[in-house]
RNA sequence: GGCCCGGUGGUCAAGAGGCCUAAGACACCGCCCUUUCACGGCGGUAACACGGGUUCGAAUCCCGUCCGGGUCACCA
């Protein structure tokens, strides 16, 4: 044995399979040609993010354009970090909006697929026996810096001006020996695993990023840690090793990675592996005092996904917002396909933006009304009534003691051919049905101020005489028209507008003043269908009650 | 600071040297439709960061400046 393979067997002496093992236990894909092997392999550090959420659609949307596979591998390499039920927020925070999951972890407790495990701490062997190899190649060595030593170094090269890092005669132990390794184990001193760095900075190395383009980069030569002291891999090992072992062809993540890319290449040439495809996404950012930042977990509500349910928004509603940043052929191919699912969508990773995208609360809202508008009242009943029972019990409690009643507040003007598009989230739904709820009605009627407080008397007190609920809308509509002339209204708009000096207001000023009467305010859908809705008794009781305010 | 990446209206963006007098969407404004509000239709305001090149011709290619963003861990 050399010196090398000495070390190997002093820092790994468990380790006994060959990497052929695990190159055969975990063979390629059986793919049609351009289909693409993506992942999303999230750490359980916190709740799902939008971020999060965005990487794993355009991950999904690849493997569904090129019919490939998507999959989950859990990055639970960092003890300190995690928090309870990670997984399972995540997992199902992106069923929940849909995202299917084709292997990995396809729910929080179940795993599929033969490249199982997917969490990587349950591969630690897999890791060690590939570090094992670089070792015996004398491309990995034991570093027994501690932390104050290694922040000595830093600072010794910050005043010197030289670029951080333990690289070139900084590396103290690059070149360490079996004898020295053995001696300070034996003492029990902790260690890691690092890479010893062929490389140079000297030398620029290349690719072509799936999204970016071609970027050039000097090549790592820092030896980065492999394993961390507690035995467990870095990210950039274990993404070497678990890429390529579960034959992922492209990588898609956050552009924060881009830098790293000289490490993982090199970590792939020296293990014998093909890098995949790196496509670097521009994360979505926000707009922060007139700067723009990428969205932070810490500071934006919107950034844990948990807030758009909390505010009433569809899942269908984030997707198709989130589809639009992800590509800018997407709404000319939803004017084309406004009824298809947006999985049929040929997406284009190099048709992506390079520039992080402004997440816009107005695209989103308007994407949402769209949405919510072609939902026929009965889904919209019963969405609403699903979102109140989360998150206003109050309101739930309302909706639901009368639900044909709330069906037909919710029907106006919806099941017919220009639905309205005023609700965007459920959470608006409240104030916008406010006066069909007697809990919630509290008019506060304010008329046209052009209108004379006394004619909106007369017309109120003649009007409820002549209300009648079997009405035909025309017939309603006759009915208030009626009444135009004898109090000085003119009955046709057009006649008013010709000649508005002969008349103290229109047919239309009416209808207001009903309106207001009825539903305390201006803005209102039908109000013919209101009044169906509203009833008999209710409508003329609201009526009588606006009268003895005036 | 080093190393990367980027900069087209308020926002998202189309744009690959002449089709650019620069699309489209959101937002905003106006008009039409209309019993209100919406919906819908029509129209409008508004942009190639700056400076040098290259070229007959530059939003597009090159250089510099400025401005943004990312990254420099035993975190991912």
């Amino acid at each position: 044995m050399n010196q090398f393979e000495q070390m190997a067997e002093l820092l790994l002496p468990h380790i006994d399979k060959e990497p052929e093992y695990y190159e055969t236990l975990y063979p390629e894909r059986n793919l049609p040609e351009g289909a693409r092997v993506v992942r999303i392999a999230p750490s359980p550090t916190g709740y799902l993010h939008l971020g999060t959420l965005f990487m794993a659609l355009v991950n999904r949307i690849t493997a569904d354009s090129t019919g490939g596979i998507f999959y989950t591998r859990i990055e639970d390499t960092d003890k300190k970090r995690e928090i309870e039920g990670g997984i399972d927020d995540i997992i199902n925070g992106l069923l929940q909006f849909g995202i299917n999951i084709d292997e990995g972890y396809v729910t929080p407790t179940e795993q599929q697929g033969i490249y199982a495990p997917y969490k990587q701490s349950l591969r630690g062997e897999i890791y060690q026996c590939y570090v094992k190899k670089l070792i015996k190649e004398g491309l990995a060595y034991p570093c027994f810096c501690t932390a104050e030593e290694l922040e000595a170094v830093r600072e010794k090269q910050e005043a010197e001006k030289i670029r951080t890092g333990y690289h070139g005669e900084y590396a103290i132990h690059r070149n360490i020996t079996f004898e020295e390794a053995k001696a300070l184990i034996d003492e029990g001193k902790p260690y890691v695993v690092r890479l010893k760095s062929p490389g140079s900075e000297e030398n620029r190395i290349f690719f072509d990023d799936g999204i970016k383009g071609k970027i050039e980069m000097p090549e790592n030569d820092e030896d980065i840690v492999l394993l961390k002291s507690d035995g467990i891999p870095t990210y950039h090992f274990a993404h070497a090793v678990d890429d390529h072992l579960m034959r992922t062809t492209h990588v898609i993540r956050g552009d924060e990675w881009i830098s790293s890319v000289p490490k993982h290449i090199q970590l792939f040439r020296l293990l014998g592996f093909k890098p995949p495809k790196y496509c670097h996404v521009a994360p979505i950012m926000k707009l922060d005092n007139g700067a723009k930042r990428k969205i932070s977990k810490r500071k934006d509500p919107e950034a844990a996904v948990h807030y758009f349910a909390e505010e009433g928004y569809e899942a269908k509603s984030v997707i198709e917002y989130l589809m639009t940043v992800a590509s800018s052929e997407f709404e000319d191919w939803r004017r084309a396909n406004p009824d298809g699912s947006y999985k049929k969508f040929k997406f284009n990773l190099k048709k992506m933006s390079v520039s992080g995208a402004l997440f816009d609360n107005d695209k989103l809202n308007d994407v949402s009304k769209n949405i919510v508008s072609k939902m026929n009242s009965d889904e919209v009943v019963e969405k609403l009534t699903a979102w109140a029972k989360t998150y206003d019990e109050e309101f739930y409690a309302v909706l639901t003691k009368d639900l044909d009643y709330t069906k037909s507040v919710f029907a106006i003007d919806r099941d017919c051919p220009k639905p309205r598009k005023d609700i965007a989230k459920w959470n608006e739904a409240k104030q916008y049905s406010a006066y069909f709820y007697n809990q919630y009605f509290a008019p506060e009627r304010e008329y046209p101020e052009n209108i004379l407080k006394e004619d909106i008397k007369a017309f109120l007190s003649e009007y409820v005489n002549v209300y009648s609920d079997k009405d035909t809308k025309e017939e309603w509509f006759g009915r208030i028209k009626s009444l135009c002339e004898p109090l000085g209204f003119a009955a046709d708009t057009k006649e008013y507008k010709a000649n508005k000096e002969a008349y103290k207001g229109s047919a239309g000023d009416l209808s207001t003043i009903l309106r207001i009467a009825v539903t305390g305010r201006r803005n209102t859908p039908d109000l013919w269908s209101i009044m169906q809705v509203l009833g008999y008794d209710e409508c003329k009781n609201r009526i009588l009650d606006a009268l003895g305010e005036i």
